[in-house]
DNA sequence: GATGAATGAGTATTCATTCAT
DNA sequence: AATGAATGAATACTCATTCAT
């Protein structure tokens, strides 16, 4: 959590932090490196950040509420099931495809031994408006039913596998692509 | 690369390794704690391979053949393609839940600075088995025909999701969970 | 090469290291004991030279730059050739015997691994004074017309040796030993 | 000391030792890199000697014995001084150029922790046999009255330094250089 | 005697964190 | 607040020596 007010240079750390954790893994994330990375000296990234759980985790949940709330700003409460559903499943896949680092970090965190239990639960609070929309799905049985976290391991899954592909450069998402797999997500979800 | 004959030690240092892993994530493996556990002297680990690098990496391979192979074994080629996939996905989904550890290893391995391209290639080409029978299964017009990797993504993604709450005991995994997790496989996947 | 400003530091070291060299030999240098005796941490002799190759390497050319300095001060352009020839060579003598372990780690230097080809080259250099002093001396007839090597050889191989008696406290160099030596050294190479 | 009788493979561990030494240095000597060497497995050599520095003390003297003897070999108490003399120095000399590497391990060995201080009293008394013949050379008054090691680093001095030109290729030792440095030789000791 | 796998104390080096300026 | 030099605990790796076969 910053301690001071200049929300520039938390955010230079966070972006050096990003940059260094996908360049080197998680295990090359060195303070001295995202100090430089982020233009400052290695003394002042500790008086934004108590230590490097804390800039990890402050990272991680910074990260996870930006991309939430970007992705559900897709969702009109006035439009039908399917339709909500393909706004949000689009919106979800574009964002974790323009910047894949962002999620990749998000997924790398959930294995590091830097993850708080709280900040945990903090991150998975953040997937309560998720929960609420496709509980409604179900309730109106435009979806199956099954337990919640199957149904979004079953959505959030396959982009996750996409996104790395694609970051890894071994496969090119075109549009057509995106129409394919938002098929197969609706289909195997749907009643 | 193993430089003596004693399999067992091999096995005694691979399973420390993933243990250790497991316990305290890949940025608290250490040396000497690999060796305490598998009850061998520091260097010793040293005798069977070269370096952590070269450790991680030989266990990588080790879990990705192991798994593969007990995997692909599932495979019956008299089977017509729907009973074959059955019986593939469910096993797959069987050894994941069964052991945990080894593909949350493979998982986060995949994040590590440790990962030499070697190492990835190997196995990558592991999978070679299952390509071809999604192939196969393409061209016979049974499930729809889009990119290979696009198809195994969309399967194994959410079952890696799966094996993660699994693992973190965010749910309970009863057969009518994988009878309707094998149906949303099939449905998203199936002409 | 020292990485920041504090030169004092840089002296605190290599004195340290020489110490240190002196006392256990080439083989019982130990980083923590240079520190130690600097009065630094471990981890700040690294803050002033890249790993223990580099400094010794440095201290190396540090010690031999020094040496040549001090020497070739004694040098007059308008002397002549055997006054030039007398004063070098006593304070070449002087200077070893004053300063024993400063010779005697250069010495060794050149039987380690830690040696490498640049700062040989450079430490090399170093002697281009003196090989021109000696050219002019051959050129003057004033001593034998042989190769340059050799000379020195001449002179220095014996100098070394008595420094290393008077350093095993095997002879005590009086007054009367070193107009001896000089006479000698004189005496073989002057025509 | 040897403790078998096994002779041959005490001087292939000789000669294996000498050979590592002087490929890495005294700080590259490792005890499993000599075992290889000469054929035998790494304990082997330990029911040769007792230790590493035994070992390496036990080689010193057995180098500087053969050295010692195979020099004084060409000395015939018939001549008159300045042929026993000359024959001496020429046999040295051809000696240490034959087998630089010998030479250089006995210097090298010099300024190693391993040396016993027994070692070091042997290996002095092997010269005793010259002393004698320089003490003669000075009773009769064919060379200068000056302490005896003074007159034997001023011969020795030189050709230590004039080897290690060679075995580092710097210069090439023909006839007439090996004339010149006699003459220098003897001209700066004589009388 | 011979072997070479096993041992574990010893060491160079790194890097999160502190603190004097 | 900002700096970056300094710290020293932590850790990968080595290698002399031992010992079971």
């Amino acid at each position: 959590m910053p301690r001071s007010k200049d929300e520039a240079k938390v955010i230079a750390i966070f972006d050096a932090t990003l940059s260094v954790v996908m360049k080197t893994g998680f295990n090359g994330l060195k303070m001295a490196d995202v100090a430089k990375k982020a233009g400052l000296a290695t003394g002042t990234v500790y008086l934004y950040f108590k230590n490097k759980e804390a800039l990890i985790n402050a990272l991680y949940l910074h990260l996870k509420t930006e991309k939430t709330q970007a992705f559900m700003l897709a969702y009109n409460p006035t439009d039908d099931f399917k339709t909500a559903f393909t706004k949000l499943w689009q919106r979800y896949f574009d964002i974790s495809l323009a910047e894949p680092e962002r999620m990749l970090f998000i997924e790398q965190f959930t294995y590091t031994s830097y993850l708080t239990r709280k900040t945990k639960e903090k991150g998975d609070a953040l997937l309560y408006p998720l929960f609420e929309f496709l509980q409604e799905g179900i309730r109106k049985r435009k979806i199956k039913n099954i337990p919640l976290p199957l149904l979004i391991s079953q959505l959030m899954g396959p982009i996750f596998e996409i996104v790395k592909l694609h970051y890894n450069k071994k496969i090119k998402v075109t549009t057509s692509v995106k129409k394919s797999l938002l098929e197969l997500a609706w289909k195997s979800v749907s009643r």
